[in-house]
DNA sequence: GGAATGTAGTTGAAAATTGAACCGTTGTTC
DNA sequence: GAACAACGGTTCAATTTTCAACTACATTCC
């Protein structure tokens, strides 16, 4: 089917398809984050940073692995740490055993502003995706997500894997 | 079932789905961009802005209507159409029934631009989405993604909308 | 026709992001 | 144990994005 130097274009299905997931992505992504910054004073970023960090034992996290948590470069993690920071949201501390490194940790106020945002946040996710979805909906949306959201395309199952 | 004042959290269910769209959407998105970049020295913003105006009649659009195709804010598309022009993709024409107005002309040295870009662009989203997923899935995503791009809950159909 | 109001698009400065270069530490290899 | 690669994190400069004015034209309404 697909020839060497050839390229095999989309069809119209799939052209249609793939216009629907940028928009549904940018829509989801801006309208929360508006919401989000508007209701609770925090970036979409910045609120999954703090999630990250409650959730993690000792509230908590080396910047390495909070960068790959989160899913931005090392840079952008030192910087919007360091923003995080001085609103005292988090505080960074020397880690013992491993004198290059730093964790990251939850001060108190930065497990209140994440408390106070979260309600708005959660609400404002159920009304941008979830209310509009049958849990049959959801399923299939789960089930198409986890396939997307893998890297490398190696380690997959599927309709090319076998 | 949702009282006043209380917040209906996500289930578990609802909590990965979230996490998998969130980690599905970023991954998609960097890497397609990291890719167009790479093969095809454009933004997937700049792809988008070239493609939208290669499809309109006389290529070319008016700064708003552009603006709302590729979802960016006007401020940013004047920045993203200045650079694209000090780049030769495009051309600004002054709009003759409405001074205030201007057109975004894409140029020739634009479209070859674009259609050197496309063919790898295309391969990529075959290779990051397309490609992982049978017909159906590829029509489960299509049904979905139109759910969720529109931006006004109230124009929906739906298991809440009756 | 003229005052008010809305719309198209730009500007400019502040803030955010990127990417490469960098520093100090850790791990590995011989 | 010395040399060298790899890692964790920051820094700096260049680029991009954002947000709030702002200009100029268009539209409405009396």
């Amino acid at each position: 089917m697909t020839r060497m130097g050839e390229v095999e274009w989309l069809s119209d299905r799939e052209q249609r398809v793939w216009r629907s997931l940028l928009r549904a992505q940018a829509g989801i992504e801006t309208e929360l984050d508006r919401d989000l910054r508007r209701t609770g004073g925090l970036t979409l970023v910045e609120y999954g940073i703090l999630v990250a960090l409650s959730e993690s034992p000792g509230r908590r996290m080396r910047m390495r692995r909070l960068a790959e948590e989160v899913l931005v470069s090392k840079s952008r993690l030192t910087h919007q740490i360091s923003r995080l920071e001085s609103a005292g949201h988090v505080r960074r501390e020397p880690c013992e055993d491993d004198r290059r490194g730093f964790w990251a940790v939850l001060t108190d106020q930065g497990a209140e502003t994440l408390e106070h945002a979260a309600p708005g946040h959660v609400a404002a996710v159920r009304g941008r995706v979830f209310d509009r979805l049958s849990p049959a909906q959801v399923d299939a949306l789960g089930e198409l997500m986890a396939i997307l959201e893998i890297d490398d395309p190696a380690t997959l199952p599927g309709p090319s894997g076998t």
